[in-house]
DNA sequence: TCAAAAGTGTTATCCTTACACCCATGT
DNA sequence: ACATGGGTGTAAGGATAACACTTTTGA
């Protein structure tokens, strides 16, 4: 006989704001830390998932979403159960949802505000370089490893020890081998350890509360990884854009840097953007040619995301 | 205050027999259609759903699972809602899980049997050549376009209409077009409608219980992308097999056919198989070479899937 | 000897990568 | 004039797609 249980809703709510990428967070009365926006799922009142995700989300943070998918639905015991009301009723199950935003509104509220993710994640952004957080990071896993050799190729693979590439995408696992590893805050909290202290805290990133990291990196990882095969950016993109603010906007979701030239050309042999002919004169130098989405190929033919055409330096 | 749920786990339990893709479907008592294995997730018993669905599907059909991962939650209202018990005590909620088994063993079970998933989808195998089934489909979906601008594209795009190319991952998007249009059995019955008849009835392949093939369809899809950046097809192999028998496989998933030399110089480059030196005599003709996959390379690098170079005949 | 399937060579073309340079504006 | 960012040309190398042909077995 099963057992009735809570369904809990969070989305990961994201958007572009002076050239970086940032997500919704809240805090909820009484916590220190930093949460996703999250609410019950009222099986009476909602009729899919996703309207009762935009409900209240809506309520939370006055704001509207824009392009929403599901993530994943996390159930595991063992990590620290999310807050919600009713969580007393049984166990409690999360749907994260990933959203998109065109742009970094207000959220006219004192709760909810819009940080960068790589507050959150500071390893993960490689625009500048091999990250400083790295620093710490290296060492710490490299002890947590000892003489194991599966840990180690995990962790070399992963984080891009001895000039092995960096795979932008796989944000979720390394956020679980840090967890593993006791290098995020979380997995002392969860353990009921002693939290993590000085430079490796910092450089593992902010922790949130209950598993919303977890969330978070799922929603990374998800939109790293669809960038290339759909054109999800265009959903973060104002109506008109530059194609350097475009340019820039890719790089701070992929944490990568990217080759100008090779991007443009593969934007332009995709035919995704149409320049208007009107100029954007506030860049610093030289006006940039105003471009927009050609939204109606979509309904044309199959089309698929942009390339990343790395810039090494 | 959240009302109570029942959460239920679904798996798609897929292998390769005889060069086919076969899907485990079980046939509950009482009822024509076939199913997906399922069950009601215990939130006291189970730690996580995917040990909850491990352990049901083993009873089910006696039958362990290797390969597995999580699909998508399914929870709206108005389809059909999936036949559990405790269904009575609020709203069920599904949680969609894929698994790949390397053989189709026998099941034990006379409820429980391997279906070639074109019985499903009969429109999805393009091996060889525009399946039959499309010259069925075609005429509906335009009578049903009409003079939908905006049906008439996304029916052409998805179903490859005046020689629009075929995308083979687009199934669910397939499936639920064919909802939409009313061709698929599930639409009819869902809305209380009489069935679909005829030539039409069978193209759109068999139905199932609940929203069961809608959850084939979002597995199909997950498993054909997954092909081409993970190296997913070897999950269905046995330990030593023939290129031939590898491309079948993935052609059988897929639903396409495959350049033959091509595949074989991507899967060279790739290094992801290795020749064992001994051959299997039973080819029908000159006996080929077995192979094995090079797991231990998944440690070593970063290492993506297969390369779909296509046939055209 | 012939059918059936395994396995290989080769070329044209396209795409990606990597190089560096010119252009238009504000200060 | 020069700093700042916008915008372009081109050539080498590698990957893909398309062509057909040889080899080894069983019947």
């Amino acid at each position: 006989m099963a057992t009735p249980v809570v369904i809990g809703l969070s989305a990961v709510v994201v958007a572009i704001r002076d050239g970086e990428a940032v997500v919704l967070s809240v805090r909820p009365p009484g916590q220190a830390l930093a949460g996703l926006p999250f609410g019950p799922f009222d099986p009476e009142g909602h009729r899919t998932f996703e309207l009762a995700m935009r409900a209240f989300v809506t309520e939370q943070t006055r704001f509207n979403l824009g392009y929403v998918e599901q993530l994943y639905t996390f159930g595991d015991k063992g990590r620290d159960a999310p807050l919600a009301a009713g969580s007393e009723h049984g166990r409690v199950i999360s749907v994260g949802y990933l959203a998109l935003a065109p742009a970094a509104l207000d959220t006219h509220s004192t709760d909810s505000q819009w940080q960068p993710w790589s507050r959150f994640f500071p390893y993960e952004d490689w625009r500048q370089g091999r990250p400083a957080a790295l620093f710490a990071i290296e060492p710490a896993l490299r002890r947590w490893a000892g003489e194991d050799a599966g840990r180690l190729a995990r962790a070399r693979l992963l984080f891009a020890f001895d000039g092995a590439p960096w795979n932008e995408e796989r944000v979720l696992e390394r956020y679980e081998l840090l967890y593993e590893a006791g290098v995020v805050q979380e997995a002392a909290r969860d353990r009921g350890e002693s939290p993590v202290e000085g430079e490796l805290a910092r450089a593992g990133g902010d922790p949130m509360i209950s598993d919303h990291r977890r969330i978070l990196a799922t929603a990374l990882s998800r939109l790293r990884g669809k960038l290339k095969y759909r054109p999800v950016v265009f959903e973060l993109m104002p109506e008109a854009f530059t194609l350097s603010a475009l340019q820039r906007a890719v790089e701070a979701i992929a944490g990568v840097p990217l080759h100008k030239q090779n991007f443009r050309r593969a934007l332009e042999r995709a035919e995704l953007v149409e320049g208007l002919g009107t100029l954007e004169p506030d860049t610093g130098g030289r006006p940039a040619e105003l471009h927009r989405f050609r939204r109606e190929i979509l309904a044309a033919r199959p089309v698929s995301g942009l390339a990343l055409p790395l810039l090494r330096d």
